[in-house]
RNA sequence: GCCGAAGUAGCACAGUUGGUAGUGCAACUGAUUUGUAAUCAGUAGGUCGCCAGUUCGAGUCCGGCCUUCGGCACCA
């Protein structure tokens, strides 16, 4: 009979094959009771899973992250079982579990709306009382696909017909309800106490475009009602984060109507873009790159023969002037090629490092317009590096820490690498393509850097490293990237001499460090939540007076501070102080510098932190000395 | 682009079954001259996203469009 060994070494035999559940009781009955499932040898099963032989257990409880995957897993179920009492012509396809939670997809005709969900989430509620025992079962392939034709349910059928052949398929049941699913389950409805239905969402069958579009609704779940909330919490305190909301109150931009997708910047925004866009040209200018600037409006063979009028079309704006037809660059690189082109270039000319803060205009779908955070007007870090074939592997690990250091700058230190592969619409050879994912592949490796493979999401000139950021509510966005581009300077007869005499076309490294500037601002925001660090605050001290006596003081601090580059701006409204702190407080300025009579008779400012901190009186010199010394 | 939702004063929002469009903050005017997160009083402010329609009458109902938000697909 099994002799089972639990986490902690101790061993336990049974007179006959117990279940995990049975296992569990044996050890406590709170443990009984909080059992969710096993798992045997490192695998994960069911509560009701007869361990016939040796083995090692571990009792997987809520407080397992394994056990809030089978919670929320099962909750995606019980959606779905839920969904279906109110609409029993629905049908249903996946319902993964993800981060903090879970969706589950329906084929619906009429569509669900909004009103739904408390709807569903009323039913999810009563199958919970009902606490329904979840069964597993098991059928062959085929007898499952018949199983679920004759229920109406094609999708089930049409997943279960891209399964191999011959193999056995669980099952699970809770009341009427039955679902196709791998497992594990909770054992009975009566384990789901904490869930919410959050919103809903349109989502193409097996995530392709062609297919029809099928319901979403996203749920999240948690082992307890508090553990809930809290997540509840965290995302309503993510929503202050938001760009949109704070470029609002802190008038940095606005975006409008009539132009969607391009932002207006206002003073403030500006300024901060100006911070970064200035970095980055320090950047530029100490690690060799020539800042060059060229046309926004290029003619279109110029974009036939670089590959983007056949390849990226659908996404350049275009315009058209006495018989000519135009295209607004959507990117830099075919015009930096022609400034390379601009007399004989030598191997000694390489690396040849172009850079440029060019506009460039994409007209993306209006779908997937997001802030300032993807945008149709947009100005890249942009810069192109002209290498030969054996300096590549040098540049692409030069940059690398180049862009690291940078992130390091703005306080970034979670970045996520990705790695991109040839797309399905390209150009260039797959003997070239299998050179340039290489060199990217090895250069990363060297550094034992972590990278993601996202097959087929490369650009359709070259692979990609994709440096990215996260947004306040974990969002991904793409900023930095490297691309090896074997193909455009060939297309558009960028040559250079070698040393042997011999005419040679280089290699073209696409670079960009924080990517669309405007993207990296809107990051930054949330990055901060607006409270800016000195060195970026579009504003980084407002100075107050007291009252009217103090005025023409102020203007001297104020023009004093200027003239050592501060950015200072002074409120010498006729208010009480505390309503002006207040005011200033929630812009979330570095320093507020309050000026009374006292000050003025010392010619001194009384210095206060953000976040309230006092620093007491301080002559303007040393005020200027500390917020230098911050950087 | 597709699915769902939203658009009312500068901002945040309310607006019943269709019947003269409101609140708070901000703005403006006046009083107050103030010591570290909201001084008091008064005034003004709207083509209810746009266009068509139903109706005696539309913020509200019907249709079309635009934009935004949440996803999906896309992101060279």
């Amino acid at each position: 009979m099994p002799i089972i060994t639990l986490p902690d070494g101790t061993e336990k035999s049974f007179d006959q094959a117990p279940n995990v559940f049975e296992v569990a009781k044996s050890i406590g009955s709170g443990l009984a009771k909080a059992t969710l499932a096993g798992k045997i040898n490192g695998e994960l099963v069911d509560a009701s899973h007869i361990i016939e032989n040796d083995s090692t257990l571990s009792i997987i409880t809520a407080s397992d992250e394994e056990g809030l995957e089978i919670i929320r897993h099962s909750t995606a179920h019980m959606l779905a079982q839920a969904a279906q009492m109110l609409y029993p012509d629905a049908q249903v396809t996946i319902g993964p579990v993800i981060d903090n939670g879970f969706y589950y997809d329906f084929a619906y005709k009429d569509g669900f709306s909004e009103d739904d969900l408390a709807k569903i989430e009323k039913n999810m509620n009563k199958l919970v009382k009902q606490n329904l025992k979840i069964e597993r079962l098991e059928m062959d392939r085929d007898e499952a696909i018949k199983f679920f034709n004759d229920k109406g349910e094609n999708y089930k059928a049409e997943l279960i017909e891209s399964i191999t052949q011959g193999e056995v398929l669980s099952l699970y049941k809770q009341g009427d309800f039955v679902d196709l699913c791998r497992g594990p389950h909770v054992p009975s409805t009566a384990k789901l106490k904490a869930f919410k239905l959050m919103k809903l969402a349109g989502a193409y069958w097996r995530g392709d475009s062609n297919n029809e579009m099928l319901q979403r609704v996203y749920g999240t779940a948690w082992a307890t009602k508090d553990d809930l909330a809290a997540h509840l919490h965290r995302l309503e305190e993510a929503e202050k984060r938001d760009h949109r909301k704070i470029g609002k109150t802190q008038n940095l931009f606005h975006m409008q109507e009539e132009a969607p997708g391009m932002v207006f910047w206002h003073e403030k925004g500006w300024t901060l873009y100006q911070i970064v866009e200035q970095y980055m040209r320090s950047v530029f200018r100490d690690n060799d790159y020539k800042e060059v600037h060229t046309p926004q409006l290029i003619d279109r063979t110029l974009w036939e023969k670089s590959g983007h009028w056949d390849k990226f079309g659908d996404a350049m704006f275009t315009t058209s002037s006495e018989n000519r037809d135009y295209a607004v660059k959507p990117m830099n690189c075919p015009a930096h090629i022609q400034i390379f082109n601009q007399g004989l270039k030598s191997y000694r000319d390489l690396p040849l490092r172009l850079a440029e803060f060019g506009s460039c205009h994409r007209n993306e779908p209006s779908g997937t317009l997001h802030g300032i955070m993807r945008v149709r007007n947009f100005v890249q870090d942009d810069g192109h590096i002209f290498v030969s074939s054996d300096q590549i592997q040098s540049e692409v690990s030069e940059f690398i820490d180049l862009t690291f250091k940078v992130y390091k700058h703005f306080g970034f230190d979670n970045v996520d690498i990705k790695l991109s592969t040839r797309p399905e619409k390209r150009v260039g050879s797959d003997e070239v393509w299998d050179r340039a994912e290489a060199a990217l592949a090895e250069a990363l490796d060297a550094k034992g850097i972590k990278w993601e493979l996202q097959e087929g999401e490369g650009a359709f000139y070259g692979p990609k490293i994709e440096f990215v950021l996260k947004d306040c509510l974990e969002r991904e966005w793409q900023c930095g990237t490297l691309q090896v581009d074997f193909s455009m300077p060939e297309r558009l007869d960028a040559q250079f001499i070698a040393e042997d005499g011999s005419k040679q076309t280089p290699v073209m490294l696409h670079r960009a460090i924080v990517g669309s500037l405007e993207r990296f601002v809107g990051i930054l925001i949330e990055h901060y939540e607006g409270a800016f660090p000195s060195w970026l605050a579009p504003i980084q001290a407002v100075i107050l007076n007291i009252s009217e006596k103090q005025q023409d003081y102020v203007a001297n601090v104020s023009k004093k501070l200027k003239k050592q580059g501060l950015r200072v701006i002074s409120d010498l409204r006729n208010e009480k102080i505390g309503f002006k702190i207040r005011e200033h407080s929630m812009q979330r300025y570095p320093y507020i510098l309050v000026t009374g009579g006292r000050e003025m008779e010392n010619n001194q400012i009384s210095v206060r932190k953000r976040g309230g901190e006092d620093l007491g009186s301080m002559s303007i010199e040393a005020f200027i000395e500390l917020v230098n010394k911050e950087k």
